[in-house]
This record gives structure tokens, C-alpha cells and sequence, in this order.
DNA sequence: TCCCTAAGTATCTTTTAGGATACTATACCA
DNA sequence: TGGTATAGTATCCTAAAAGATACTTAGGGA
């Protein structure tokens, strides 16, 4: 890690994976491989369709989800990481670690106040 | 990682460093140590004492950064990371060297997009 | 002829994050 | 007597994120 914080880079990786549904909709990508548009809405149970559009449209922009359009009616759209995309996985990894951890610390935090109240 | 994205946990970490200052005070009491107030102040250019406060008190609050204050006049107030605050670290590392990664990927699409132009 | 489907747009409203600015307390110092 | 320093609060305001709802397109099937 650098020794300034201010020359640090881990804005750009919490800007890309910052939002209600980024994260998930990329794990859905990693795991289940490439996916329709109304396969990921189906997945996102509460995601409305202007939420998933866009936030397929600016992962796409990032250049970490592919997204491919059959000309066909009615349309379909297939979505898929792209090799770069799948370069987040350590982080997601790290973070998903992490959360199994911070579940247990919470869980002990109660019990920790349970005990002294 | 779990099969099922619904169970992952990545959304806790990834609540705990959002934010426009977190990860960069993070950075700073991990690399720096202890921390009074005024100093962190001192490091975030143009970050406003209401919104270090409240950052501050929200790490705090999921057991980040440990508060100490001084009773006397005018007030002392030190901070620092607690231990699980320290379990953070691999995360902000591997987002320390994607974000690097990410910055070379972006020259090379610009280098592209010139190129075509 | 009309309805269905898939993948969107277009508007409008609500919620949340973030920022600007002013104010506070009180010991110490000149 | 008045100014300085530190670590905050208290209000008010703007901008960005998110959500609700309605509309669009055009081929195929009943």
C-alpha cells in the first residue's frame, strides 16, 4: 500500500462497486455466467427495470459487463463479464469474508450488551 | 464465495467504506496511528468538521475506530483503529492494486479510442 | 384485430449524502 | 478585557441516488 493516502487508488475500485446493486448483479454474472436482461430482473427481487438498465449500462461503460443484443423481436439481451470484470473478484471475495466475520462480531457485540444491561 | 449471491455478505463491508471520506481516514489511522481531531482535519483537505464528526461516530459505532477523549480545556480528542478495524486491511489492499490495475486499463482504452478516432 | 412479450424510455417524486455557515464551551495567555 | 485554541452542534441548502409509474416498439399467435 502506498505510503501517502492521498496518492491511493481505492476510490476507483468503491466507485465502481459502490450502489444498491452493483455488487450483486455482478456476483449473479461471475457465478451464473451470461444472462438475460429479464433472467438478472427475475434475480433482483425489488429492482425496478430503469435501476437494472442503468446500472447494466454503466458497468458496461466501466468495461466490466458485455452486453450483446440479438436483433430479434421481442428483444433479446444477453449480459456477461467481461475478463476485465472478473479481475474485482479478490475484492468481492475479501469483502464477502469480511461480512461473514462482521456477522459474528455483531452477533457477539449483542450478546456482549445482552450480558451487562 | 456462496453459491447463492442473496446470502453473500460483501453489501457489510462494503457499507462500512462508502462513503466520500471513509476509506481515506481509514488509510490515515492505519498508516499513521493514533490521530487527535485536529490533525485528521488537517489531512482531508476540504472535508468540513460536521462531516469528520459524523464519520468518525459512524465508524465508531460498527467498532472501527476506538474515541478517546481528554477532559480538559481546550478538548483533546485522540482516535485510532481498533484491532477489527485492522481486519479491514485486505480488503482496502486488494482495492489499493485493482485500483491501479484500473488505472493503466483506462490509459490503454483512451490510447484505443485515439487511435480509431 | 388485438393482445402478448422483452427490453427498454420518459417523467415525476422521495430519500439520502454531502456541504456551507454560524454557533458553543472554557481554560489559558497577552 | 479580549483573543485563541479544540472539538464539537445546529440549521439550512443543494445535488445525487433511488424508486414509482406509465409509455414504446414490432413480430407472432389466438
Amino acid at each position: 500500500m502506498e505510503k501517502q493516502p492521498e496518492n491511493c487508488r481505492v476510490e476507483d475500485a468503491l466507485s465502481i462497486l459502490v450502489g444498491k446493486w452493483k455488487p450483486i448483479i455482478i456476483l449473479h454474472l461471475l457465478q451464473q455466467g451470461t444472462k438475460r436482461f429479464s433472467e438478472l430482473k427475475r434475480s433482483l427481487p425489488g429492482i425496478t427495470q430503469k435501476m437494472l438498465t442503468k446500472q447494466l449500462r454503466e458497468l458496461e461503460e466501466e468495461d466490466i459487463v458485455q452486453r450483446v443484443v440479438y436483433p430479434q423481436v421481442p428483444p433479446k439481451v444477453e449480459y456477461s463479464i467481461t475478463e476485465y470484470g472478473r479481475s474485482l473478484e479478490p475484492i468481492l471475495e475479501a469483502m464477502h469474508e469480511w461480512g461473514t466475520k462482521h456477522t459474528l462480531h455483531k452477533m457477539e457485540k449483542q450478546k456482549q450488551n445482552q450480558m451487562t444491561s
